[in-house]
DNA sequence: TCGTTTTTCTAGAACGATTTAGAAGAACGA
DNA sequence: TCGTTCTTCTAAATCGTTCTAGAAAAACGA
């Protein structure tokens, strides 16, 4: 039963392996009859086609490109706007008929061979939300994998699709300060891992994430005058958000506005609100970041950023000849809605 | 600077490929002085360890699982059902430092050898919401890859991770019978193209869904006496109920209540309701089935699946040879809320 | 009819690793 | 000192394809 190949096929025939190949792979090469009998021939053999990692080896395609993302796997699946990207790498994916590798990068030692991000049979690889000092990222260029970032990188010849995250955030801060705000607090995401079941205050230089340290410079750049007071509930989800803001909450100096670095986060610092009676927009202000589509409904300020976009140009640029574009910035829009306010008279 | 591979390392260092091999695989095989020069000699010649490829086929280990979702992946991930399944099994897949390889359906010749299906160097497969007779399970069979399905199959050695998707659709009608329903629409899930605007009547027998099938005999049994009347607005998605609700509504013989057979057709329908100033539970009954996370704040009545567990469940029936459970049925719970109410007198 | 082009097929060398069986030398116990 | 057991390393086979040249046969133009 086991054991079909090429050759056996082949052998079966009465054939070279090569036209068997070919009777797969290259249909005008050989005489319609004889690639029927081959292909009458292997089904009958149990022969499912050539075997995909001999394949791999020889032609040096995979077939697929990896992802590789932030935290744990699981973790990136509860953010709609990682889902959203997805979805547009996806899409262009399955155009090209290649599948999407999801690597997780485990904690495990990186140097070792036991790693996915080594192991992992890939043509190409798009990063997203992942440092460009990590590891990762250093083996993937080690094994010479092109790859497009979501970040923008310090070297000009890495390839991104990004937002100019200083501005949107920029545009976020101008938005609180013209409703008066000075207080804020702010809900980053804290890749360490996250012991206690309260959330916790931290310094700008603790945050792992580049996005969160470029959206908090751009924050203040357009609030000079406020005071920002980082607060981290862990993982960038719901969870976290909900825990930060009842941190800030049930604390003596409540801000007037919170400002979730994702709308995730937002969301649950809303739903926070939600448990103490408080109205957003007119009690407390909140807002977020990424415009996901739960935003609209819960009214939820922010600003939207075009996420499926960004999956599909990624995808572009890593599979279709005829990009030529190695670094696209996105256009990002601040969505006004009813979670912001001005802030109250003290 | 390309080319460098094991063998190149090996001249280099002085020593013979395997040994190289064994730096990297097992470490154990050498002297630690032997090995860390290999790999020093290995970084200084850019050599990023051993090919994927290569290890794959030699070993016969791809290092990834496969995923087959139903429809085109672009929508896959805009069913939270479907990313919830997927974080239950990206947890076990990091567990074992796999990756996971999402395959899209393409319907591209599945003969040839290109389709994804075929190509994928993958040791297992996760098959979700794909009816057992579809091409792309028989390919993965003929392949010999161990699978194991979200759908219950005819084959007693058929793995499968499961609800009793017939008792769960039973619970809900039965819920609808007590309250007075006697005259429902479902909306279904049309893998179709569905090539108009509208939505449109479909027969039970033009139904390519399993679960949809196996839903709608439940709700019947469940509600002997009712008349189901089955809807589509397309491929499953909020937008796909939400047109299927628009044309009932907008339609003369509005029923008493709307069945979405997920979720998100189900909060599609609310939608099409909060538009018309319709009340969910009052003025129309509007169920749903998944009990995504959607649904709680929505006030959806729905049926509860442990999604995420589905997906571990799944996990580890692939990858942990601890398992021997290769048949699990999942417990599926009533969950009922504001969005289902009695019928009106009629 | 004879060269020339086209079609159809094949031989044999890669592709880049892992694995098996075993050799050479060191360490060990008696 | 000698046989035995480890430790450390190697040679050669193998994994299952695809690819590059080129051969044999068929079709073609004049």
């Amino acid at each position: 039963m086991a054991g079909v190949t090429l050759k056996t096929v082949a052998q079966a025939v009465g054939v070279s392996p090569s036209t068997v190949s070919n009777a797969y792979n290259k249909p005008d090469q050989l005489s319609a009859a004889l690639r029927e009998r081959i292909l009458a021939t292997a089904h009958e053999l149990g022969y499912a086609g050539p075997d995909a990692s001999a394949r791999a080896l020889r032609s040096g395609k995979a077939g697929a490109i990896g992802v590789l993302f932030t935290d744990k796997l699981a973790y990136a699946f509860s953010d709609p706007y990682a889902v959203g990207f997805l979805a547009g790498l996806a899409e262009v994916a399955e155009e090209f008929s290649t599948s999407l590798l999801l690597m997780p990068l485990s904690s495990a030692d990186l140097v070792g061979g036991s790693n996915a991000v080594q192991q992992a049979a890939i043509d190409a690889a798009a990063i997203f939300c992942v440092p460009s000092g990590h590891p990762a990222v250093d083996i993937l260029h080690a094994r010479g994998i092109p790859a497009v970032s979501t970040d923008r990188g310090d070297h000009p010849d890495l390839s991104w699709v990004a937002i100019d995250e200083v501005e949107a955030a920029a545009k976020l801060g101008q938005h609180l300060a013209r409703l008066g705000h000075r207080d804020v607090v702010v809900l980053v995401d804290d890749k360490g891992e996250q012991a206690g079941d309260t959330a916790v205050d931290v310094d700008f230089d603790e945050i792992g994430c580049t996005d969160c340290e470029l959206r908090i410079q751009g924050l203040q750049k357009g609030m000079p005058d406020a005071r920002l007071r980082l607060i981290s509930g862990g993982h960038n989800a719901f969870a976290s958000g909900l825990k930060g803001a009842e941190f800030v909450l049930d604390s003596q100096d409540r801000p007037t506005a919170i400002v979730g670095l994702s709308d995730v986060q937002a969301l649950g610092a809303m739903e926070a609100m939600r448990v103490r009676g408080l109205t957003p927009g007119r009690d407390l202000t909140v807002v977020g970041f990424d415009d996901i589509p739960a935003a609209e409904p819960a009214g939820l300020t922010t600003i939207r950023q075009p996420i499926r976009d960004k999956g599909r140009a990624v995808g572009r640029i890593l599979l279709d000849p005829a990009t030529t574009e190695r670094q696209v910035l996105m256009p990002t829009q601040l969505i006004v809605r009813s979670s912001s306010g001005p802030a109250p008279r003290s």
